[in-house]
DNA sequence: CGGCGATTTTAGAATGGTTCTAATTCGTTA
DNA sequence: TAACGAATTAGAACCATTCTAAAATCGCCG
């Protein structure tokens, strides 16, 4: 686990005490696994990941633990209706994502390109956004699908394996 | 149905028959249903409606239509994983919505506001993302989050209902 | 008018991610 | 060691969506 991870792992079990809850060993190795990713993983993901720490964990730990950080406001969750929600634990702010339709991979998508328009300054606006439209504004989504740039190659040889 | 309604209704149909497919009088009225309202149905919500004048209609008959729509690419589908998928029959192109987190009402946002940033030329950014990012980018997601205006007032005084 | 193949529809089962529940385990304090 | 609350577990429950097999309907041709 590198710093940065490090330093988001901390940032993550400080804002969970402050909710008053105990930072466990499991809950723990999933603030791990959250922070030294970029890959957005599931519910599941997670699991397996804590499970070869603690193999007697169970999937309930995990969701609960991941609801205990939307309470702290430390982790972003993606819906989706037909696949697992997917989390990103490094960025808990709203900011843009690259989903790939084929591999299903999931990045992140500000700082490439110009930073333009839906990426720029997406917290800021919600106040202005807010007074506009009437809602009181408290979060936000952008996803951005298409096809990763691994699977355009991989579909146009032979096309293998088995896409969506 | 008002006249745009009824000229939404006509794109759809053409849209399906170029697919080869029949527009039956089931799946006319769930075009009908989809294009005379903005309120952003649920699948079962088009189901109930279909069914007044169709009683025995099935739900899946209604997934069906949905997914011929999609293919047509004739609908706006956002998904979300703890509650039903909403359609957007009217507008299929990608475009911004508003979620109340409350009530669960979804209205189109675009048009709102200065149309600032992230509601502005959608479209034409797919290809200038496509390129800065190295995916192939076929739609959008953008979606604001927050309490409408209906909600705040009735939250405020009395604490009444079932919020959420 | 009768029949026939293809399409559509139906009811219900299956699926799968997420949430709930009741019982058990764990950690801490006395 | 006893006792209490918090955390965890296994499995059931839930629910939107998809699948399946059978029945109904449609268009068309003889």
């Amino acid at each position: 686990m590198d710093s940065q991870a490090n330093r988001r792992v901390d940032e993550m079990r400080e804002s969970l005490s402050a909710l008053g809850v105990n930072v466990t060993r499991r809950r723990a190795k999933t603030l791990e696994a959250l922070a030294s990713t970029d890959s957005h993983p599931s519910a599941n993901e997670i699991h397996a990941e804590v499970r070869r720490w603690y193999p007697s964990t169970s999937l309930a730990t995990i969701y609960n633990t991941i609801e205990l950080l939307k309470e702290a406001g430390q982790i972003l969750e993606l819906e989706f209706s037909g696949a697992a929600n997917r989390y990103d634990g490094r960025r808990p702010a709203a900011h843009p994502h690259l989903v790939c339709l084929d591999c299903e991979a999931i990045e992140d998508m500000d700082g490439i390109g110009d930073g333009g328009p839906p990426a720029a300054g997406v917290g800021n606006d919600l106040d202005r956004l807010s007074r506009a439209t009437g809602y009181k504004l408290v979060s936000q989504r952008t996803d951005y699908y298409g096809v990763c740039p691994a699977c355009q190659s991989a579909g146009e040889p032979a096309a293998e394996s088995a896409p969506r």
